[in-house]
DNA sequence: GCTTGTCTTGCGAACGTTCACAATCCGCGC
DNA sequence: GCGCGGATTGTGAACGTTCGCAAGACAAGC
């Protein structure tokens, strides 16, 4: 497993072996249009026969680009890579393969602590733009990119709780519209909003919104669950869920559907409805937005509204890459995805 | 957002500012200690009022090095990011942890196609080693890897079907022993273990040995329900049990508890189960290994072995890394986690 | 006071590309 | 036969850093 130790072979070799100047080589193999077809397959096969690869940080440093684009991933404190939605590892993915597409690498890195952040500001002479995925909210982080973008940087966001900052996001208001549309289609009455409002995660706001407008065109009462920070998602979710149950909502009628802002808290909420008995979805409908595996395996399986991770990450890409002037605000479609959760019939 | 267009300071723009010459400022900032601790100063002081970053680019070309680290993760044909096993994310990102720890930055891709391998290929002058993660088969993507290997360069692989290539693995003996014994305190007579042996998936052969070891040291007869290729882990696992159903196994108390060779197999077989009307957890035990999210949602909710992804990532970063001689075959520890599905009593 | 040694810094080259520009070759028309 | 334009290729420099080597400063020792 030493390494062969024999020096890599450089365009000097390969010119050469092929019986030319270097940059000939160089030319005929970025494929340069000035270069003849013979003199181009002399370069080649020669190359090939030397196992010769162009030296990407030479030609990047001679060029000035990078070919290369950052993306972070923004932690909770503490808990670095393992608190991550499994949306955001979907969305990563799915950058990765967008740039790759574009000719593209990808620079991935996960921060939590704004210490680290300082490595990435040099992202200069790194990568040639910035993509960040935060669907978790940490304030530093975010101040940091923020500072970042108003120095004309390149950068994308994902999840950005700042309006002013360009972004891409999933068409959060169509999912409020879609949910509200689908419990009334499902013979529900009365859909009750299950988040916060008051958060930095607008994208919660945003689906309220929606749901409120679809209410309010359905000429119904929008109605608020009000969640409060817990441990987690579901456990937030789930005291809601059992406040609502307390003040004796369900039995009178008053709530008859729970559309929650995501699905953990969906899924905290059915975890108390089952403890208290009431049949989901029989006495009440219950449904989320993030289209988590748990949700299929859940009892019954979550309805939800599933936002599409890869034309997210696409949407990133482009974003960042084509930062010609036009930084368009991207919401990206979603779609309903019906389960036993309301099915009520 | 234009991007300020002014040229990005050098080294020299440095050195002018501080009065030295240029290669102190580079000895100055790198921390080299033949510089007097003023002068560092000086330097220091200047390069930040003009906010300067060593263009890594050229750092890299003249070090040699690249303080980069490849990680590519083996997708199935066809559709790219989507079908990424959950915990093949937890490791990516652990990866990625674990290489900034260590100072490197991570350049990750999704690769699928034999094609798309040429460019990584020459990692050469992008990496300086390279992390796989695999836990899907591939086998163009293995031959590929496999090749890189043979050629002495740094990988380390997760997930190899290839036992001569250097790896890091769960310890998959010690969870199909630790599956046995848990099974058995539960009050379960006779488990049989659940999936393929012929597979290239060594992991799962891996972990029958384990189980067929504990079994016997506990004087029972191994018994194995064989898995025939379908659409998806879950549909194997469901085709499996019900085999087992419909050969009266179960009612006959041969078998009285199950160790799936992963969870979604698992909780396939939970659907068997089910739709047999066959109680889990009183006439049947089921487990499996993996700790997908969805097991903690399935109803019951699924005892598995769970293995370490941070654990496991730092391993793999360490292998590549410290690739002096000594190669380790490390075993990463697994752990065993109790929940609804095997709870008879 | 001159040598010796240590500490600190400057000088020049090198890393392997790509790019602007000049040079060459060729055929062709006057 | 000479010059001219288009198609190819060579020449030289530049990208911004790090590294080897040597030079200078300064204190100590004889």
């Amino acid at each position: 497993m030493s390494g062969g130790s024999r020096r890599r072979p450089t365009s000097f070799d390969v010119a050469e072996r092929a019986g030319v100047s270097q940059p000939t080589v160089s030319r005929a193999l970025s494929g340069s249009p000035a270069i003849a077809e013979a003199t181009r397959r002399k370069v080649i096969e020669a190359a090939e026969a030397l196992g010769y690869f162009v030296d990407e940080r030479a030609a990047r440093l001679r060029r000035g680009s990078t070919g290369t684009l950052a993306v972070v991933v923004i932690c909770r404190e503490g808990d670095s890579a393992s608190s991550i939605n499994p949306f955001a590892y979907a969305l990563l993915g799915s950058v990765c393969v967008a740039a790759s597409e574009r000719g593209f690498e990808t620079l991935v890195s996960f921060q939590a602590r704004e210490g680290a952040f300082f490595g990435h500001y040099q992202e200069q002479g790194r990568a040639d733009g910035l993509v960040v995925i935060g669907t978790t909210t940490n304030a530093a982080a975010w101040e940091h990119f923020r500072g970042l973008d108003a120095e004309g940087r390149q950068v994308a966001y994902w999840g950005s709780p700042f309006d002013e900052l360009d972004w891409v996001r999933s068409d959060n208001r169509a999912a409020g519209r879609l949910a509200v549309e689908h419990l009334l289609a499902a013979g529900y009455k009365r859909p009750c909003f299950l988040g916060a409002l008051n958060t930095p995660q607008m994208q919660f706001t945003e689906r309220y919104e929606g749901y409120a407008e679809a209410m309010q065109s359905a000429g119904l009462e929008p109605c608020l669950a009000p969640t409060v920070n817990a441990a987690s998602r579901e456990e937030e979710g789930r005291r809601a869920a059992r406040r609502l149950i307390e003040r004796g909502a369900i039995e009178q009628g008053d709530v008859d559907a729970v559309f929650a802002a995501c699905d953990a808290m969906a899924l905290g909420a059915l975890e108390a409805f089952a403890a208290a008995d009431i049949a989901v979805p029989q006495q009440v409908g219950v449904m989320g937005f993030d289209d988590l595996v748990a949700g299929r395996y859940s009892r019954p399986p979550l309805t939800t509204i599933a936002p599409d991770p890869a034309e997210a990450g696409a949407a990133l890409v482009e974003a960042v890459l084509d930062d010609g002037e036009v930084k368009a605000r991207r919401r990206v479609p979603v779609k309903l995805v019906k389960r036993g959760s309301t099915a009520r019939w």
